[in-house]
Order: structure tokens, then sequence, then C-alpha cells
DNA sequence: TTGTACGCGTTATCAA
DNA sequence: TTGATAACGCGTACAA
């Protein structure tokens, strides 16, 4: 009989001892209930696909985990992907990820452009834009104050007395950069003090490379504001290795909280991105969309970005 | 006609003006290939499923990474999925994922006993254990040399003339825990040195209360072995606290690198486990079972625990 | 070279 | 309350 299915979803309509008999036979044989039947039948994968940048970073990964928490109380599983921030692996995956029929995206864009989404790849299917906005793609999108961030972190160096104050970037194609540029560009405009900018090193390695380039100016800066957790570490790296201390020769801050942050001597003075929160209501986004009003107006969710003073900025705290 | 699927999947014997019309009407109606319907008519998922105890701790993640990579140059999706060291949750995500028909999956049992999983749950699914072996299933397997790192690292501070050593120890039902407090305990043992052992501080809050606890002995150790990144990081915060110096007061080495272990000051002296090395490996044993020969002997492996010395040991370095 | 029929495992529909 | 039938979109087998 292949009222089967009945029993199996507990569905009414099914006589008592007739749902015996075929839970019997059921676990008898050892049954499993196929689900990619299941979604071809229902045009539901109840699986939501997820592509960051990288796994093993740390800020990404906390949203990651906690967008997986969300999906799980929803038993939706998660298909998860690293782009690396390259357009065409991000492309490969969103056809990897809508071939399969994910129910929906959370997608941590590496060309806010866009013009890659816009040829009709995603199908209809609901796209959440996290910590990086789509251009010219109405969806439902949760960032961080990137700029109000920025200018907490740069107002309390100078704050601090600073005059010569550096901003090492990651990759100017990507959102996130930009925006804290200009949170520190508008600051330093405000104090008509001159910028000194080094773009291009969004890992340790660059980094560190851009902090010695700088270092070696005829009058370098006294004080750094890092893009985010990894390029944070590089300047700790480079300015170990100068033999400068933090915060008496150079003052550091920078975005991302890092596990690590009290631990460093000094502790880090660091814009806090709350990663879990992040996953969490970006997860929540979709999921709105996808079990409750799916034609709803997109919605846009800033989330704070916390300036955590602790020591590297060159306050004093025991 | 439904022999679009030729054309789609680019197969002999079509005429190439019959392959560009149905191309023309393909793009035009936006059309994409449905990976559901495939993988039901093929009884293959092209996708696996990997249970990591936590996406956001930087050793789990590495591995992931790493396999995520392995799987992408197969054209495979990736099923990740956070047990957080719970066996209900691994469960849970076990039907899951075998109700999704991966077609194999990189397990991080929670339970290596692995009574839940000799029920028939895993329907012949292959499986590699990662980092912690199942105890019998007779699965591929790839682990690190736990007792070795240890017997390294606690050789290492007797070295440097400590004799009441610690050891902070995770879970003790998980294998590697047990593992390292095996090495730990072989060492103490060979030196008629008395052991003095915490266990059961997996986490950074756990450990520091750990350490805490150490100091208040009427005699503390003198240098301590941490269980894991986690773990280490408990323990310094607990010194930090303290007002101890590392290695000073308290000489300290632990598993698991950690990207910022040659920031801290001192420089910590870590077991490095190889994230990404085994987490590609992992993926590798997977896919020679998948896509060769899926009734090979099962396979072993083995990776090496290296000692990074650097100075919170008690060592000089510059 | 092209097209038809069938079945993968499920659920919705409707008749019994 | 139960069962038969069709359909989800694809690939295989076979006929044309």
């Amino acid at each position: 009989m292949k009222t089967v299915s009945r029993v199996v979803n507990g569905e009414r309509y099914v006589k008592p001892a007739t749902a015996e008999r075929v839970n019997a036979a059921l676990t008898k044989l050892g049954y499993q209930p196929n689900d990619v039947a299941r979604s071809l039948r229902e045009q539901k994968s109840r699986t939501i696909g997820v592509i960051i940048a990288d796994v093993s970073n740390p800020f990404y990964s906390g949203c990651a985990k906690a967008a997986e928490e969300v999906a799980r109380e929803h038993g939706y599983a998660m298909l998860l992907a690293s782009s690396d921030e390259d357009v065409e692996i991000e492309k490969e995956y969103i056809d990897l990820l809508t071939r399969r029929r994910v129910d929906g995206l959370l997608l941590w864009t590496s060309n806010d452009r866009g013009g890659h989404l816009n040829d009709g790849r995603l199908a209809g299917i609901p796209v959440v834009a996290v910590d990086r906005p789509v251009e010219g793609l109405l969806t439902d999108m949760i960032i961080v104050q990137n700029r109000m961030g920025s200018k907490k972190a740069v107002e309390h160096l100078i704050g601090h007395g600073h005059r010569r104050i550096a901003y090492i970037g990651g990759q100017e194609h990507l959102y996130p950069t930009r925006k804290r540029l200009q949170g520190y560009r508008e600051v330093l405009r405000e104090q008509g003090l001159e910028e000194i900018v080094r773009m291009g090193a969004p890992d340790i390695a660059s980094a560190a490379d851009a902090m010695r380039q700088l270092l070696e100016l005829p009058a370098p800066p006294t004080a750094v504001f890092a893009f985010n957790n990894l390029t944070t570490m590089g300047v700790l790296h480079a300015l170990d290795r100068a033999g400068l201390r933090v915060p008496e020769d150079v003052a550091v801050a920078g975005f991302d909280d890092i596990e690590l942050a009290s631990l460093l001597h000094p502790r880090l003075t660091l814009v806090r991105q709350p990663a879990a929160e992040i996953g969490r209501r970006a997860a929540e986004l979709l999921f709105q969309r996808l079990e409750g009003n799916s034609s709803a107006k997109p919605r846009r969710v800033v989330v704070e970005a916390e300036l955590m003073v602790r020591e590297s900025c060159g306050c004093h705290k025991d």
C-alpha cells in the first residue's frame, strides 16, 4: 500500500492498527525516507545555501555557525561554500547551489556590482545579502555600521593626540573596505589631517608588508587603523618584528573582534562586529521570507559596530 | 523533444544544428538543470556531509575549508553540520544527511563508542572517521599523533627542569582528550613525577577556572600542558588575571596551533595539528572510496603532530 | 540522429 | 480509512 506515506508523515485518517503494522515493517526493513525524492515532489529542498568568503576566518565562521543553528531549528540543512573572494568561484557556487535547488541563499558577495547575479542565474531564489549589499538587486540585507565603526576608532585615536594616522585596507572592490576607508577619510578631513592609506592588504602577510612600508616613510604614522582581524594581526606582526612597542611607539586599532584580543599585550582596541548576531539575523531574514510573506518588501538591517576600548590605542586598563 | 538531455550533457549523436536550436531555447527560457531530479534518477547526490564539532573553532573550520576545496574539485557540494560535541545533535544530523542521501560522510564523532552508528543508521554510506576513530565501525580514518604529540610537549617541559606539570584536558569521553592525557601520563610515570590533572575544560571559561583552581593548590604546578587551542587560551587568561608571568612563573605548552601563537608575548609553544592537511586528506580518502574502489580495505592515516617550540615553555628566541 | 516509454521515491488527488 | 494513479525532472533503454 502506498499509504505508507501517511504513516511516515503522521497524518490523520490512519487506523492505529494499520499504523503499527506499517511501522513494524518499516523498522524491520530499515526504511529511511528519501528526501531527494521528497524535494523533487515538493519543489522544496529544505536546504539553504551559504556562500562566505572564507570558512577559516573566525568572523565568517562565527556567522555561519549562528546561521546553521537557525537552519537546524527550522529543519533545514546548510550547503556551505567558500568563495575566497573570487567572483568566478562565487558564480560557480551560485550555479551549483541553484541547480541543487536550495530554497534560499545567504550571500557574502565578492562583487557588489552584482553584474553576475542579474542574468537570472538566481532563478528567483530568495537571497539575503550579508555584510555586503548587492547593487541593483532588491534583496533583504544585513550589514554592519562600517563607516560609523571606523569613525569611532579613528576619532578615539585622535583623542589620544595622534595626528599621523594610517589606514591599512583590504581589497578595494569590496564594500566593507570602501566604507571603512570612507569613515576614516571623513574624520581626517574634519580634522584637517593628512591621509595615509595602504590598500590591498586583506591578509596577514600583505598587511605586514604594508605596515613595513609605512615604517619606512620619512614621517611614519604614530597610529594605525587596520581593516579587519587579519590585517590587524599583520600590523602587529610587523611592529613586533621592527621592535616597536604598542601603543608607546605606534598605537593600533582595528576592525573585527578577535577572540584573543584581550590576551595579547597590550589588549587590542577593536571595533566589534557581532558575528553570531549577524549570522543569526541573516538566517532569520531568510526564513521569514521562506516561511512567511515571500513578497514582502525587502528589509535592510543594520547592526551596530561597537568600539571595544582596550589598551593598544593608548588607554590604560587594569 | 525530451532529448534536450543529450544537448545539456553534451552527448554524441546530436546534429549541430539541432544542438544550436536547443541551446537557443534553453537560454531563452533561462533553463537550469535540476540536480534534485538528477540525484533521484542516478541515486547519487554529488554531495558529501561533514559533521564537525564546532565551525567556529579554527582547527575544525580549517579542516572543513580544505575538505570543501577537494569536494569542489570533484564537483561535489558540502553539507556542513556542527554537532557541538553533542551525541543527540550528531544523531539528528546523521539522519538529516542520510535522508538527503549524501554520498559520503566526514565524521568527527562525539562518541567514539559508536553505538549510535551501528543500527544501520548510516545505511551503507561511506564514512571517514576524522580526528576520532569510531569503535566497532570499520571505516577509513585519519587521526593525529595525539599521544606522541603530548609526550613531546611534556618531555620538553621536563627538559626545562619542571617537576610539577599539570594537564588540563577536555571532555573525558572524547578520544583526543584521552589520548593526550595518556601521553602526558606515560612521560610523568617514566620520570616518576606526580600527575596533576584537571579534566572537563574544553572551552576558554572552564579552562580558566581549572587553572585558577590549580593556582590555589598548596604546591601549584610550575608548568601546564593544555588540551587544545581553547584550553590554552583559558590558561593564559587565568594566568594573566592572576598577575603571573609566562614562562617565568608558570610555563605553558598546548595542543593545537593558533594563528596568533607567534604574536602573543611570549610566543606560544604548541603541538601543531595540520588542519588543512587533515581536512584535505580526509576528503581524499572519501573520494577514493566514492570514485575508486569502494570495497577496498579500510585505510588508516596517521598525521604527525609537530612540536612548535617558541617561548612560553621557557625557551629564548629572538 | 531523434523520439518515446519508463522508473527513481515521494506526495496530492480522488475514487473506493 | 485505504488504495490506485499521476506527476515532480531527469537519464536509460530501445524503437524509429
